[in-house]
DNA sequence: ATAGGGTTAG
């Protein structure tokens, strides 16, 4: 019987080299080998060893020397059989290494772990997670290794129940203060929306590292509270830990959503006095930050200076023009993107620029921008895309096809599908259209308050108010709350915040009477107050009132107040900006000759008519 | 023998 190496694929000259001065001629060809054979083993165990430290190992040569195990009678030995496992879950041989696994009688922990990792990295992640048990079933006690296998497998699925079992036995097995099984369980308990629970984790974590520190910084700022990220940050830097690359991304990250220029700012002081400055990954983060933060010309700096500019870096810029209204300057720069060939757009882009269309309101670019990203880009549009186009249809007025669209669409429409219709359906007044997106709203999120104040923006605009006192009284009977609206702006590295009708701010006397004032030139230039938003049914002189102490009003005349001149005012809106808010605040930014820049829930209003 | 963290949209 001849044991010549039959090639299969052509192997990369090292190994085949590695392989020759492995096996002698001698060994290749003889004919009685078996398990008595200690030279033999010996040999496997050595190519074996070798073959790991390949980068990547060859496939073929994997196959090959299983093929040849299995008819030299090791077929069921755990070492070689472990080894050969090893081999086949770091190349994605997955189905070889389950076979194998399943015919050594006695499995190491050591190899049930590495088939965790494997469907752990690559998917399917739940078998990764059935091992685990299996694990368990099997009598072995999962290691600190185990468990950020497992655990990141349930993030990927967030897999909160799951991921709470694992936690368990964690605590059982004292692993919990474990530095990488304690960044695991932050993990997944954030990517699960569990923020406090990672906290827990997070401080019972015994020699915290830098890794654990920004595990738990990212846990914050994925979930919204940028607050708590950058306190814990300053922790961290004040505990004497070096910030990494990835500190530095998520903590401007967390800015970005903060909306606070000046935060913005010393962060980025903060990376150049330590080192980050020419870091492509943190200029990525510092364009989004710029973007967010209102300051546009900034973010598209920081973009020019990138060394390489990689496709996370144009998806930010473009996004980041797109929300400010720019959408000529978006689409430039995405044709920009396709003669550079560098990077291929991918679904993000499509978003960013299918919405650039949508807010500057170019209907035809945008249907052909989404035929391109089906034909030319092969990308499966996804439910983001969809809305995009609602949104973009409903915005020109064509309610009737967004609603076709809907109904085409080959996924389940979910609330921002729906919010996209009523939103079009309250810009155009569509009642009927508008009733049919609640009804499908309030089946998706009974508890949002912001879809019934809507419909009944809608029923008061047409004058139906028996329709906007039904949908009150529907808000009434299930306990919902419209927000409160309130507003903040920056002045002097001090954040104000406005509620409606604030009259708590120490300057309220000053405000108010600004706001006065400039309503009386306001007025003399033509406008006159539209009372329609109002949510309640009330005389037009009360409306009137309502309108007028609007949050970002308030903000809006305390920043013109206490700042110089011509200081352009960037004014946060927790909600979105009435329609005669949106009209007055243009008269107010051309009386006061003053940039005016509105970010509501989203995205950029910028008044410059000066 | 094996290990954990990051940026874009929504």
């Amino acid at each position: 019987m001849s044991f010549s190496i039959k090639r299969t694929k052509p192997i990369s000259p090292q190994t085949s080299t590695l392989l020759h001065l492995l096996l002698p001629r001698s060994s290749l060809s003889s004919s009685a080998l078996s398990q008595s054979n200690p030279n033999l083993y010996h040999h496997y165990s050595s190519i074996l060893q070798s073959l790991t430290t390949l980068k990547p190992p060859s496939s073929s040569s994997i196959k090959q020397l299983h093929a040849r195990l299995l008819l030299s009678g090791f077929g069921s030995d755990t070492h070689l059989g472990t080894k050969l496992i090893n081999l086949y879950s770091t190349t994605h041989n997955l189905h070889y290494a389950l076979q194998l696994f399943d015919k050594i009688p006695k499995r190491n922990l050591f190899v049930w772990n590495i088939l965790i990792r494997a469907y752990a990295w690559h998917g399917p992640y739940q078998t990764a997670i059935d091992l685990y048990n299996g694990l368990i079933d099997y009598g072995l006690v999962p290691d600190n290794f185990t468990f950020p296998f497992v655990l990141k497998a349930c993030s990927a699925l967030s897999a909160l129940e799951t991921g709470r079992a694992v936690h368990d036995m964690a605590i059982r097995t004292r692993w919990v203060s474990d530095v990488f099984v304690g960044a695991g369980l932050i993990d997944m308990y954030a990517k699960c929306g569990c923020v406090d629970d990672a906290r827990i984790v997070f401080d019972g974590v015994s020699g915290r590292d830098v890794v654990v520190w920004n595990s738990m910084i990212g846990a914050y700022s994925q979930n919204g509270r940028p607050l708590e990220a950058l306190v814990l940050f300053r922790e961290m830097v004040g505990d004497g830990f070096r910030p990494t690359v990835a500190t530095l991304v998520t903590v401007v990250s967390a800015v970005a959503d903060s909306s606070n220029l000046k935060r913005g700012r010393e962060i980025h002081g903060f990376s150049w006095r330590r080192g980050f400055g020419g870091n492509d990954n943190v200029k990525t983060s510092l364009v989004d930050m710029y973007a967010k933060s209102g300051w546009v010309k900034a973010a598209r700096d920081v973009f020019e200076k990138l060394a390489e500019k990689k496709i996370v870096s144009w998806n930010a810029m473009i996004c980041g023009l797109a929300m400010h209204g720019h959408a000529d300057e978006a689409l430039d720069l995405f044709d920009e993107m396709k003669e550079e060939g560098r990077v291929i757009p991918d679904h993000i882009t499509f978003v960013g620029v299918l919405s650039a269309c949508s807010n500057g309101g170019l209907l035809e670019e945008g249907r052909k921008l989404f035929d391109l990203l089906v034909s030319s880009y092969s990308i499966e549009p996804t439910v983001q895309h969809y809305t995009c186009m609602i949104d973009l249809l409903g915005h020109s007025g064509e309610l009737e096809e967004a609603y076709e669209l809907i109904q085409r669409m080959p996924m389940r429409p979910d609330a921002g599908v729906w919010g996209a219709l009523l939103n079009a359906c309250k810009i155009h007044r569509n009642v009927e259209l508008g009733e049919v997106a609640l009804e499908k709203l309030i089946e998706l999120e009974p508890n949002d308050a912001g879809n019934y104040v809507l419909l009944s923006n809608i029923y008061a605009q047409v004058g139906k108010w028996e329709g906007a006192a039904k949908v009150r009284k529907l808000m009434t009977e299930r306990g919902l709350k419209k927000d409160i609206a309130c507003s903040w702006i920056e002045v002097k590295n001090k954040v104000y915040a406005f509620l409606v009708g604030d009259q708590s701010h120490p300057c309220s006397e000053e405000i108010y009477r600004e706001l006065d004032r400039l309503e009386g030139l306001m007025e003399e230039a033509g406008y006159v107050v539209d009372t329609v938003p109002v949510f309640h049914d009330v005389d037009d002189d009360e409306k009137k009132n309502m309108v007028r102490v609007h949050s970002e009003r308030l903000a809006i005349a305390f920043g013109i107040i206490s700042t110089p001149p011509g200081t352009k005012l960037l004014v946060t809106k927790n909600l979105r900006v009435c329609e005669d808010c949106h009209g007055a605040i243009k008269f107010m930014s051309k009386i006061v000759e003053r940039e005016i820049i509105i970010r509501d829930v989203n995205r950029y209003h910028h008044f410059k008519d000066v």
